[in-house]
Formats: structure tokens, C-alpha cells, sequence
DNA sequence: TGTACATCAGTGAACGCGCGTTCACTGATGTAC
DNA sequence: TGTACATCAGTGAACGCGCGTTCACTGATGTAC
């Protein structure tokens, strides 16, 4: 995990992770099949601290007393800020959670919800980044602010759109904005998204 | 090219490269400096790639008469199918594109300006992904589509948007989507960008 | 027209590196009878 | 209570691999005088 943190998914490396554990590189072979045993379980974690994240968010997002349509929106709004988040502050596991697993398995690049349970620790909702945005866009379409006929794969255009984010300010024209500018630009995003979902 | 094309960044290996070029693998230090000198070249290549698909779909969004409004849209839309299309249709190019630069030197990851304007052939217009982008909100926003507040930063909005599907289109959920499937998501996306910048 | 020389793409051999992985093993800890 | 045995994390040595890069070189082509 210290690797994928501070270097992202290629920083994953077998040897290394033995060496920074005081041990010999073939003991590893005792805790995981192979290397790519390894950074799948690595991917896991990471992908459920990103739904930690969020969740987190969504939290605090619940405070204060409002309106169900305000709350939905605070809601979604949450979920996107969390993610935003996470990926400025712990870029080495963002990308390492959204790195494509390894061919050969059928597994999915990103957070799968069933292997997200697996990995997820008591207390969080066990819920992955995919489940809360949907359930997010469920409450925001029950309080009359999403349109019926545009909430199926709402979750892919919402989803999308934040994704790109994350990833111009980590790797690529956003990668300099200060935290309050990128913070700023995040409420903008997520300001045209609720706009152009309803 | 080839090696990019078919896997990607990670793909494009020196001695491979002269190994497909029947050369032995020293003889490349005759052209590049360096294994990283010689990506650079690649995705400056990839880079001006995708900017010449993208300009062929404006082109192609022209024709036909339309009110200034109608065609300032149609460019929006053309940019950011042309984007979308370019990834999925050239996904190994696409990654290399977007790949971070090697540390060190201070060059961008994506495209630069400056370097894709000496990179690309005569022909095109010689703006970047970025630039032409920047010209169809320029549009936009002249049509009177985009109020003059929310002009300023839109690209980082737009971009990101599409940014973030091309890549859920590669690498996620949306990677199975047959192509119909993918390009009617494409297209709402960009009808939920157009109505959130307005 | 002929000769001397520079240029330059490519050769052949070798380097050190870090990687994942395999093998037969040791030695401490827990368990069965 | 004591002994035999299984379990299991870690050891030590070695493997083959592909990578980028360096070195001194060859041999064809172009250029100057």
C-alpha cells in the first residue's frame, strides 16, 4: 500500500514490498500467489478507501437541516467532491485503484462491487464508488430533480464527467491548480453536471 | 507508431522497436538521444494524431447550412466526437497521448501547443486538442450560447466531460459498449455538457 | 577526372540492472495422542 | 506431562529474462580540392 500511494500502480512491486517488509523476496510467496495476487489485492484495498472517501463526504453532506431535493443534491454533490478529493490528495492510490486488473482473469478494471465487499472493513456502508453515485442519482430522481427518462446510465455521464477531472489534475493541465482552485473548479464541474442531468 | 498503437505507452520499447525495424538495437541511438527521446517523439506524434481526427469531424460537422447558433453547437459536438472516437477507435495512440511526460524535463503531459505545431504535417490547422476546443466555445459563446460568465475556464468543464468517458470507454465499465452503444452515450454526454455550460 | 576525407547508419559484443519466480531448506509454534 | 508430528513464515542461492546503454568498429555515400 505504501508503494501504490507514493508511486502508483507500477510503483507495486514485488521485491520492493519485501524489502521495505524486512524480508527476503520469496517470502512473499507465502501471502500471495504471484505478483499480480498482489496487486489485485492492493487494487482492492485501494478502491475501498476511495468508497471511504465518499462516504465521508456523503456524511458531512447530511448535516444541516433541509429539503429532500436540497439533500439530494447535497448528496450528489458529496459523492463528487469526495472522489475529486481523493484523487488530488491520494493520487498514488487513485490510479492505482483505476488501474486495469492484470489480463488473463475476467475481473474488471475499477472497483467491482462484490470484491469491494470482500475488502471492505466493518463500518462503511460496504457500498463501492458505483453503488454510492447511483444511489445518489436515485434520491436526486425521487425528489422530482432527474427526470425519469434520463436516469437510466445517468450514473456513466455523472460518472464521466468527474473522472476526467481527477485525471486532468492529476496528470494533466489541472496537475497545478492550488487546492482552492482546484476545489473551485470541482464546484464548477459539478455545478454544469447538475444542470445538464435534469 | 506501431508499438503504441497496438499496446500502448508501456508498449513502446527501444530494443522492440529496432527489433521490428530489423536493426540491431544500438543503431536507434543513430535518431533518438535516448529511449525517452524517442517516446517523446511518439506521443508528440499521437498527439497531433488525434488533433487531425478531431479536425476532420469539424470538418465534417460543416457542411450543410445552419444558423451561426446550429453550427457553433455542431463544432462543440464534432470536437468532442471526434475526441471520443479517436479513443476508442486508436485506444494504444490515445494513451500514449495522455501520457505523462517523463520527469525531468518540464514538459505537459498532453499535448503542447508549441510542440504539436512543430510536429504536425502541413494540412492541418496546426492548432492542438486544446486549441480547437478553445475555438469551438469561442463560437459558442459569440452565438450567444454560453453566457461571457461561463466562458472563462469552460474547457476544463468540456474537457474533462469527455475526457473521462473516452477513458471509462477504454479502461471501465463502458468498455464492452458496442460501438452504437458507445456513440449514443457519446452523444448524450455531449448533449449534458451542452445544456450544463449554458 | 581523380583522390582524400568527412559523414553517418548500422554492427557485434558486452555491461549492469532489477525483475518475478523456483528450489530445497530451517526453525519456531501449535496440536494430537 | 511428555513426545511426535504438522504447519508455516521466512532463508539462501540461484535461474532466466528483457531492458537501456556503452564501446570500438565497418562500410557505403557524399563532398572538397
Amino acid at each position: 500500500m505504501a508503494l501504490a500511494r507514493e508511486g502508483g500502480p507500477d510503483a507495486v512491486v514485488l521485491r520492493e514490498a519485501t524489502r521495505q517488509a524486512g524480508v527476503v523476496p520469496n517470502a512473499a510467496y507465502r501471502h500471495f500467489a504471484s505478483r499480480d495476487a498482489l496487486f489485485e489485492a492492493v487494487r482492492l484495498t485501494a478502491a475501498s478507501m476511495l468508497a471511504r472517501a465518499m462516504e465521508e463526504e456523503i456524511a458531512r453532506s447530511g448535516r444541516g437541516r433541509k429539503t429532500p431535493l436540497e439533500a439530494a443534491r447535497a448528496r450528489l454533490r458529496a459523492v463528487g467532491t469526495g472522489y475529486l478529493r481523493f484523487a488530488r490528495q491520494e493520487t498514488g492510490l487513485f490510479r492505482t485503484a483505476f488501474s486495469p486488473a492484470p489480463p488473463g482473469q475476467g475481473v474488471d478494471g475499477g472497483a467491482s462491487p462484490a470484491a469491494d465487499r470482500r475488502a471492505s472493513p466493518a463500518g462503511d456502508s460496504g457500498l463501492d464508488p458505483f453503488e454510492l453515485l447511483a444511489s445518489a442519482l436515485d434520491a436526486l430522481a425521487a425528489a422530482g430533480a432527474l427526470a425519469p427518462a434520463n436516469r437510466a446510465g445517468a450514473e456513466y455521464l455523472a460518472w464521466s464527467t468527474v473522472h476526467g477531472m481527477a485525471l486532468l489534475a492529476i496528470d494533466g493541465p489541472l496537475r497545478r491548480l492550488s487546492d482552492a482552485e482546484a476545489e473551485a473548479m470541482g464546484q464548477r464541474l459539478l455545478d454544469m453536471v447538475e444542470r445538464g442531468l435534469a
